[in-house]
DNA sequence: ATCGTGACTGGGA
DNA sequence: ATCCCAGCCACGA
């Protein structure tokens, strides 16, 4: 439920969509902006997850559009977020996400 | 209050 | 196919 802080903010709703981020799968940072009808915002979903580094949110599960992995480098070591993504059995592109196969959307819960 | 920045995205050259 | 440019929203100073 989100009587929390969610829905209250922008981060909220990021947190609270990323958290439902089933295992095995990943998102896009447009596609939680869309779902929490920002739309264009993907910049700020990417910038609220900066603030979730070192929390339980599993940000290693949010790429951008093409698979990649823009966001390993705000990790604790780049190669971390890669490592955390294989160990859920996420197949890898050489280096991008097969969104083809893992992509997750947000629904509403 | 304004200005600048950013883990993005889409379209054009 | 790749590279570059402009637009978009939210937050910190």
């Amino acid at each position: 439920m989100m009587t929390d802080n969610s829905s209250k903010d922008f981060f909220g709703n990021v947190f609270g969509v990323v958290k439902k981020i089933p295992k095995g799968k990943v998102t896009t940072y447009g596609a939680i902006a869309k779902f929490l009808g920002a739309g264009a915002s993907a910049r700020t979903v990417g910038w609220a997850l900066n603030k979730t580094v070192g929390t339980d949110l599993p940000a290693h599960r949010v790429v951008n559009r093409n698979g990649e992995l823009t966001g390993k480098l705000h990790f604790s070591t780049p190669n971390m977020m890669k490592e955390l993504l294989l160990a859920e059995g996420i197949n890898f592109n050489n280096d991008k996400v097969d969104l083809e196969k893992h992509l997750w959307l947000p629904e509403i819960d």
